[in-house]
RNA sequence: GGCGCUGUAGCCAAGUGGCUCAAGGCGAAGGUCUGCAAAACCUUUAUUCGUCGGUUCGAAUCCGACCGGCGCCUCCA
């Protein structure tokens, strides 16, 4: 049985889908006015072993991620680049995708953009007025906060303590400071659309209800993002929904924590914010994806080198691994003995793990689990039935692979086509055993070395001596 | 001020009433292998869960107080 933390309910929740085996899922993707942060990378990587985890039990998963492409945030770039602000969007949507590639994440089913919904954002809002739930006053239209009963209820917050503490900008055009934008008026040079109350551009909320709407029905199944969405942008989600279509907007509501930089909150202003980009240069996808999934997707998370290094170092276990079981597979021993192995016991304990709200954690052990017991198997018996190695691999592709995607089975293949460099590296090798018979340890200690300097380690071994490159 | 999260080994981090008097990763130590290394693999590594009380047959896990850290309430994943 899968179960959820839901934010609104504040419990865990038996994961039940409306139209079973379908599952609809909603995620808040960027503003594409720059490129992307590793905070983040944290959401995206994190609700991409959710969508991973729900297609491995058999779910039709349809995944949504909206990308915002008009906004204050992009017009001010596109003032300070002197650019257009359509293509400032669409060098950062470009760039989008092309980092969500790197990092390994399933491509979204639809990326629906906000100017491709100008219809139904406004058809929305336009149903919001019909219905006394929102109000135009000179270009500008706004939510009218107080009508919604139930404003607040995810947040867990209460109007009258709103106000009070209020620390908003006082509009006077607003009938409540709470009230928030629908539809902003376009002001000279801005991008502007037609609509019922003149030129100008949606609210960052609405585009939201309008896509998912649009995308996934009335009410659909989950809906996730940053944990900083709950208030506001979440909260009016729902009263933008619920007031226009007077259903259930969501039935799962799930929050990432934070990533933080030595404990306090990235910034641009503190000089500690890092895009993804610039992380994927110097980690392994596998390794952003491991530590990520060390941590429980709800709870704050600590971003440092040391993090990423350690995530590294420890992928090496499992890349050693796979390279072994592509060597003993390919050496395809049918006639060695048959080892009993629990599989059953790692696949209930990866399961129970990712069911219970998702615990990564927990899965992560399991996989490491699993690898030490094969290992210590493979160290008893030296002659293995291929059937074994090809069962053990079956299980990463379907768990660290498959789910995680914290390995790649691809990256622990040798190039296919470096064979130059490979016999070469042969050779090398058979001119230092050689020395080595001789017992001219001087010389095979100097190719042992040399060749390090260039990026070739060599491994001596009791079936004779590999090599490996290091990849940068 | 309101709402919420959080304090577990040198570091990161699961576990939220008995099966776990505490997973996993990094680090450290020992071992196997080796001409020596490296790598790999194996083993070990918290009688204890911020502090003090309480509830209970039984608590890291529930309750109370106290001491720390953090987030949201304003654009932000």
């Amino acid at each position: 049985m899968l179960s959820i933390y839901n934010t609104i309910t504040r419990k865990k929740e038996e994961f039940k889908p409306i139209n079973l085996p379908q599952v609809n899922m909603y995620v808040c993707g960027p503003t594409v006015y720059d490129y992307f942060h590793i905070g983040n990378a944290r959401s995206f990587i994190m609700s991409d072993i959710i969508r991973r985890y729900l297609e491995y039990k058999g779910f039709n998963v349809k995944f949504v991620m909206n990308l915002t492409d008009v906004d204050d945030k992009i017009i001010k770039k596109s003032i300070e680049e002197n650019k257009d602000s359509s293509a400032v969007a669409d060098h950062f949507t470009k760039a989008f995708l092309e980092d969500i590639q790197k990092l390994k994440i399933k491509k979204a089913d639809i990326y629906p953009k906000a100017t491709a919904h100008m219809h139904e954002i406004i058809d929305l809002i336009q149903k919001l007025i019909d219905k006394g739930f929102a109000y135009s006053v000179d270009g500008n239209v706004f939510y009218d906060v107080s009508k919604f009963d139930n404003y607040g209820k995810l947040s867990g917050k209460n109007i009258e303590e709103l106000i009070s503490g209020a620390r908003i900008e006082i509009n006077e055009e607003k009938k409540n400071p709470l009230d928030f934008s629908l539809w902003k008026k376009a002001k000279e040079g801005e991008p502007y659309w037609e609509s019922p109350w003149g030129k100008g551009r949606p609210g960052w909320h609405i585009e939201c209800s309008a896509m998912s709407c649009a995308h996934l029905g009335e009410t659909f199944d989950i809906h996730a993002g940053g944990n900083d969405l709950i208030f506001p942008h979440h909260e009016n989600e729902i009263a933008q929904s619920e007031a226009a279509n007077g259903k259930k907007f969501v039935n799962y509501w799930i929050h990432f924590g934070f990533l933080n930089i030595n404990n306090e909150k990235m910034s641009k202003s503190l000089g500690n914010f890092f895009t993804a980009r610039e992380i994927l240069k110097l980690f392994s996808a596998e390794a952003i994806r491991l530590a990520f999934a060390q941590t429980h997707y709800a709870g704050p998370l600590n971003f440092s080198d040391e993090l990423l290094a350690s995530a590294e170092k420890g992928l090496e276990k499992l890349n050693n691994l796979a390279e072994k079981l592509d060597k003993e597979i390919k050496k395809n021993n049918t006639s060695g003995n048959v080892r009993a192995f629990d599989f059953n016991k790692f696949k209930n304990d990866f399961e129970s793990a990712m069911d219970d709200d998702f615990n990564s954690p927990q899965a992560c052990a399991v996989i490491f689990d699993f690898a030490r017991e094969v290992n210590r198997a493979i160290a008893e018996n030296e002659n293995l039935n291929v059937k074994f190695y090809l069962d053990v691999k079956e299980f990463l592709e379907k768990t660290a692979v498959g789910v995680l995607g914290i390995l790649d089975f691809a990256k622990s293949q040798p190039p296919p086509d470096d064979s130059l460099t490979e016999d070469l590296t042969n050779l090398l090798i058979k001119l230092r055993t050689d020395a080595k018979k001789e017992k001219n340890f001087a010389l095979s200690d100097k190719i042992r070395d040399e060749l390090k300097s260039i990026g070739i380690i060599l491994q001596d071994g009791k079936d004779g001596t590999t090599f490996k490159v290091i990849k940068k």
